[in-house]
RNA sequence: GGCUGCGUGGCGCAACUGUAUAGCGCAUCAGAUUUCGGCUCUGAGGGUUGGGGGUUAGAAUCCCUCCGCGGUCACCA
């Protein structure tokens, strides 16, 4: 309606105004409970053009309009603002499109461009948490949602199975893991581990060691021992040293942990890790034999936290794969003149005159870094993908300069396409308690949480749920979904850019804003409508100001998820989802259904029911969020 | 310090590309319901949208500045 309101303002402008209007001039907005009406004009714009009283510009319009729409009940101006009525056949003729519509919100399967969407990409070297369940979360559901919109959506996520990170566990798993009676170190199968926690269990000792060593270092430092260190790192040392002489505490601490990384450098471990990554990219035989065996515990246990989290991908790329292509871009880029290359061998692109720094491309030694993998994953999909349009990148907020820098880079190099990856960048998740710190162990471990979020849901679904007739395993999945939903929603309800606080007692409250409350609406409606029975026509009810106001928020839903596709937002269909919901209460609590004794009536409320119970289904899904039928 | 993001009642969050009296939940207080599920609904109190300035008929929203809180500026990923 508003498209066609639009469509003859702008159309017929040039009689009307006396001069052609822009489309984006014509502004609407729904009509505020206060007032009477659906759909509200903003007049100003026009005010200048007419050359009256925004109130008599609005009337103009208002009669304007009701001669062309018989839709057009009647309107009224409150200052600049002309707040049309729609008539009632207008609104049933709505709703009986939306009841007919099997897949209302949504644009056709596939009808648009492909789009890739990557999320969850975590490390192989410790478990996931809750950051992570925020990231794959959201990755999810923007991927769900451009479907809706009509996108052709390949889920992705890139593994980042090498680099020094995983040189580090191995190398802490081979020196330290103990011995069983038969000779073995540790395995999942001998300690009953889940793979991925074994495997940060020694990324911690690793890091244990490596600390205990700089530690030592420092100390002989401290006595003047320098016996097997290079003069560069001794003059360094000293040059900090002397710098922290009559300084403040603060600088001081500063001072403090560039020696500690100095030392850092300088400890074998760090050393043997690195020598440990030259050798895997030499594709020494022992050390990939090492590494695909710790890498595959990993996956075994991020499986079975996938398959928890209920969430999938299309396509998997691993960095193992990816990075010589990145280095063949490198040497691409070195030979066009776009990088350059320093003394010691390193490569680097020079983005100063971007106003951004220089940036490392390869190391000296000629292994990968982080941006050479991330390079040549860019180009590889997009190899994969000709007809790409769009790569949505689901990845922190401490990342967007790394985002900057690598868009920039393949734009460089000439890959105009570049324009089209977008960063989804959101922010961190807090607890009460601060942020999370693995090496203060307040991470909060995704396995774990999961499973405490399911069980408070058997809690109190047991104590006041519909369970009855159910089996063992119904059961299992009902507190499944309530304990998901709940944590889902939670994490997907506020804005992805905004950092937020999880508190693990409000994500599975089950009042106010939260998944269950949603889940629990759904499940009433569920059974009222089986209580029910047939449902017969309703063109001859009355249709009252309660139905209305139900039946348009029903009818926002497909802007709802096309805003959510542009804005790549869950958050506006969470908020939707439950402002219908809320509303749905309303009436629910307003109007009597199945006591109603005018047939059409009831029928006519039935039907807004079955409506909002689809769309409540069909919003839940795309966060990823199942909709029980009992709870 | 450079770049970047954020700042909305006690707490947690909304407000589409500027627009009518800034909404909602939790918490607090007061009420409703012989109805289909008391995990429901209605109402009240609580805000000069971090401060100041500017643009505009109109600013939480755009611009400038200051304050506060993050992130980032690694031969880590």
């Amino acid at each position: 309606m508003e498209k066609k309101i639009k469509d003859l303002l702008v159309d017929q402008s040039d009689q009307f105004f006396g001069t052609k209007i822009e489309e984006k001039s014509v502004q609407f907005q729904l009509t505020r409970k206060e007032f009477e009406g659906d759909l509200t004009l903003v007049v100003f714009p026009f005010v200048k053009l007419l050359k009256l009283s925004p109130v008599d510009v609005a009337n103009k319009i208002g009669q304007f309009l009701q001669e062309n729409f018989t839709e057009i009940e009647s309107f009224n101006v409150v200052q600049g603002f002309l707040n049309i009525s729609l008539s009632s056949d207008y609104w049933k003729k709505t709703l009986q499109n939306i009841d007919s519509n099997n897949t209302y919100g949504r644009e056709q399967l596939d009808s648009k461009a492909t789009i890739l969407v990557e999320y969850s990409s975590p490390n192989t070297n410790k478990p996931l948490h809750l950051g992570h369940l925020r990231n794959n979360f959201l990755g999810y559901s923007v991927a769900e949602i451009l479907k809706a919109n009509g996108h052709k959506v390949i889920k992705t996520q890139i593994i980042n199975d090498r680099g020094i990170h995983i040189c580090k566990s191995m190398l802490a798993w081979e020196r330290f893991s103990p011995l069983n009676v038969n000779g073995e170190r540790e395995t999942p199968e001998n300690t009953g581990l889940k793979g991925d926690k074994l495997v940060g269990k020694y990324y911690v000792v690793f890091d244990q060691e490596f600390n205990k060593e700089a530690k030592e270092i420092i100390a002989k430092w401290e006595e003047n021992s320098f016996d097997g260190f290079s003069s560069q790192v001794v003059e360094q040392y000293q040059k900090f040293v002397s710098a922290k002489a009559g300084k403040d505490e603060k600088v001081q601490a500063d001072l403090d942990a560039k020696i500690k990384d100095l030392a850092k450098n300088e400890t074998s471990v760090l050393r043997d890790a690195k020598e440990m990554l030259v050798k895997w990219e030499a594709r020494d035989p022992q050390t990939y034999l090492l590494w695909s065996t710790m890498n595959g515990w990993v996956y075994d246990g991020f499986k079975s936290t996938y398959e928890a989290m209920g969430v999938n991908f299309d396509r998997l790329y691993y960095e193992s794969e990816t990075y010589l292509l990145g280095k063949d871009l490198v040497s691409e880029g070195l030979s066009k003149g776009v990088f350059f290359k320093k003394e010691d061998g390193s490569v680097w692109v020079d983005l100063t005159a971007d106003g951004m720094d220089e940036k490392l491309l390869l190391r000296g030694d000629g292994t990968a870094v982080y941006m050479t993998q991330d390079l040549g994953t860019a180009l590889d999909r997009k190899k994969d993908y000709p007809d790409l349009e769009g790569v949505v990148y689901t990845v922190g907020n401490e990342q967007d300069y790394h985002f900057k820098v690598l868009f920039l880079v393949l734009k460089k190099l000439g890959y105009d396409w570049a324009d089209k990856c977008f960063h989804l960048s959101y922010g961190m998740v807090d607890l009460p308690s601060g942020k999370m710190k693995s090496r203060e162990g307040t991470v909060v471990d995704a396995d774990d949480l999961m499973a405490e979020v399911v069980q408070s849901a058997k809690e109190m679904t047991s104590e006041r749920g519909h369970l009855e007739g159910m089996s063992i395993e119904q059961k299992e999945l009902l507190f499944k979904q309530i304990g998901m939903g709940g944590l889902k929603y939670y994490l997907l309800k506020v804005d992805p850019k905004k950092r937020m606080l999880f508190n693990p007692d409000e994500s599975i409250e089950l009042t106010g804003n939260t998944g269950p409350f949603i889940q629990y609406a759904h499940a009433r409606i569920n059974s009222l409508l089986a209580k029910a029975g047939g449902i017969n026509e309703f063109n001859n009810a009355l249709l009252g100001q309660e139905e209305k106001e139900l039946i348009k928020v029903l009818a926002q839903y497909p802007s709802v998820i096309q805003e959510a596709g542009n804005t790549y937002s869950p958050a506006l269909v969470a908020n939707y989802c439950y402002e219908l919901v809320k509303s749905f209460n309303h009436f629910y609590q307003s109007v009597p259904m199945l006591i109603e004794e005018d047939i059409n009536v009831r029928d006519l409320r039935l039907v807004i029911s079955r409506n909002v119970s689809k769309v409540i289904v069909d919003s839940l899904s795309l966060l990823g969020i199942d909709s029980p039928q009992k709870m």
